[in-house]
RNA sequence: CGGGCUAUAGCGCAGUUGGUAGCGCGCAUCGUUCGGGACGAUGAGGCCGUGAGUUCGAGUCUCACUAGCCCGACCA
């Protein structure tokens, strides 16, 4: 991908009015653009960690059984009214068609997956069934706010998991936590897993997936040396005691929630009718768990939990490309050419070997180019110029080390694939 | 939804006691530069958020509305 063929650009300045690093960030940086209050459009770099993302929870989405499909967003009034959760969830958008029908834009999907797998599920064999789908939702919230953090229209992974016993389903319940946990991991980023508050005076389990930053809305109290986490909503420990499971000492932090698992229960499926036939021929209660993922909220995250002065900095699982190639401009065009066609070199030898390399060929300053590099935030910077090329290199330079160095161009790609392995 | 702040060029901003629109960046053309947003010259770019009102005259004063941000409440 060559800099000078993206339709976006850096800003050198963030909005004024972003206060949050994603909401900065991502924008001077040209990942999102904001069409309103709380609703961004992705543009080509967003999109590519966005896309990364959503390959991460599919993958392990896929490996615990869930069956991706993709549901409608638009969705019928009658089954909110099934549920009697058409005049109680005041996060939903309502609209009209012109004749005057009904419409609910969806926040969640349960009105929508729930008469849908009823529809071809109709033997206790048929089950337990994992289905999940990463699709654009809706809510109504009275104040977006903190860039993607919080919007009005987002991208969410909603799985739901369809079970004929209990025992079966707290059997997935305890897969999903722990697929979630991979996920965040694998996405650069380490959170934390709260009881949520709705759930720790019922029986019925239900967690929240944390990532520590202050941007974020909940007050928690953890452990920074272990993974010990409480919401002070229903934390029965405080800053300062002793963690339960490591002893050292609990802080008071802030925190994002990032996903969260609950128990439906038969909730849905009592409100529908939905049960199958059992073994003796006899009605099945079925139970159901949901299982949600911000997507775009967990890129926001990402960068309040990861950036600097300068810029983002991308974990490398997830990062728009693996090599930021910067090419400096020459005194003369003979050297120019020079450099161009070393810097080419390096990029083909790079791509025909699957790395992703975002190349700046620009002709624009070196202030500006390196400025770039740092805002944009790909995890490795190699620069191509007269005096790399004089010693037969290119610089290297991690987007989290300050110091560079000189690697041999015979070795850059050997290097890189370690690099990009790591 | 309550409270606060803001709205002037693509972005960031200035605009005096009310007198008819400016700066920096960016953009276009040319030239000089080239290891941390370099410089010079020329040029294009405005319904001053929208609508009413006061006034001889409103970017400026008044009111309403709209939009964005922040705090709070809310977050199935």
């Amino acid at each position: 991908m060559k800099m000078s063929q993206l339709f976006t650009k850096t800003k050198k300045s963030a909005p004024a009015d972003a206060e949050t690093a994603n909401a900065k960030f991502l924008q001077q940086a040209g990942f999102v653009y904001q069409e309103m209050a709380g609703v961004y459009s992705w543009l080509p770099l967003g999109l590519r960690v966005l896309r990364k993302v959503e390959t991460i929870i599919r993958q392990e989405m896929n490996a615990i059984g869930g069956q991706e499909l993709f549901l409608t967003a638009l969705q019928s009034k009658e089954n909110w009214l099934t549920t009697q959760r058409w005049d109680d969830v005041d996060v939903l958008f309502k609209l009209q068609s012109q004749t005057g029908k009904e419409y609910a834009l969806g926040p969640t999907a349960e009105e929508v997956i729930t008469p849908l797998v009823q529809s071809f599920t109709h033997s206790y064999k048929d089950l337990p069934l994992a289905v999940y789908q990463i699709q654009t939702k809706f809510r109504d919230e009275l104040r977006a706010k903190s860039g993607v953090l919080r919007g009005r229209e987002f991208l969410m992974k909603d799985m739901y998991s369809f079970h004929t016993d209990r025992q079966n389903f707290l059997e997935f319940y305890e897969k999903a936590k722990e697929a979630y946990l991979r996920i965040y991991e694998r996405c650069g980023v380490s959170a934390k897993v709260t009881e949520s508050s709705g759930g720790s005076f019922s029986k019925n389990p239900s967690h929240e997936f944390q990532i520590e930053t202050a941007a974020g809305e909940d007050d928690l109290i953890l452990c920074r040396n272990c993974t010990f986490a409480q919401n002070t909503e229903i934390a029965t420990k405080q800053s300062g005691e002793p963690c339960p499971d490591c002893g050292k000492e609990l802080a008071a932090s802030k925190g994002i929630e990032v996903g969260n698992i609950f128990d439906l229960s038969s909730r849905f499926t009592d409100a529908f009718g939905f049960t199958v036939t059992g073994e003796e021929g006899e009605k099945k209660t079925i139970y159901m768990g949901c299982y949600g993922i911000g997507v775009s909220r967990l890129v926001g995250s990402i960068v309040e939990a990861s950036h600097d002065e300068r810029g983002m900095i991308w974990p490398k699982s997830i990062a728009p490309a693996h090599v930021h190639i910067t090419t400096l401009n020459a005194k003369d065009k003979e050297s120019q050419d020079r450099i161009m066609q070393a810097s080419e070199e390096v990029q083909e030898k790079l791509i025909s070997n699957g790395i992703e390399v975002l190349w700046d060929e620009r002709s624009n300053s070196i202030g500006e180019k390196l400025a770039d590099a740092d805002l944009i935030g790909i995890p490795l910077r190699i620069i191509v110029s007269e005096k790399t090329l004089k010693e037969g290199s290119v610089e290297w330079k991690a987007r989290t080390e300050t110091e560079s160095h000189l690697v041999k161009f015979e070795d850059v790609l050997e290097q890189v694939q370690s690099f990009v392995a790591e």
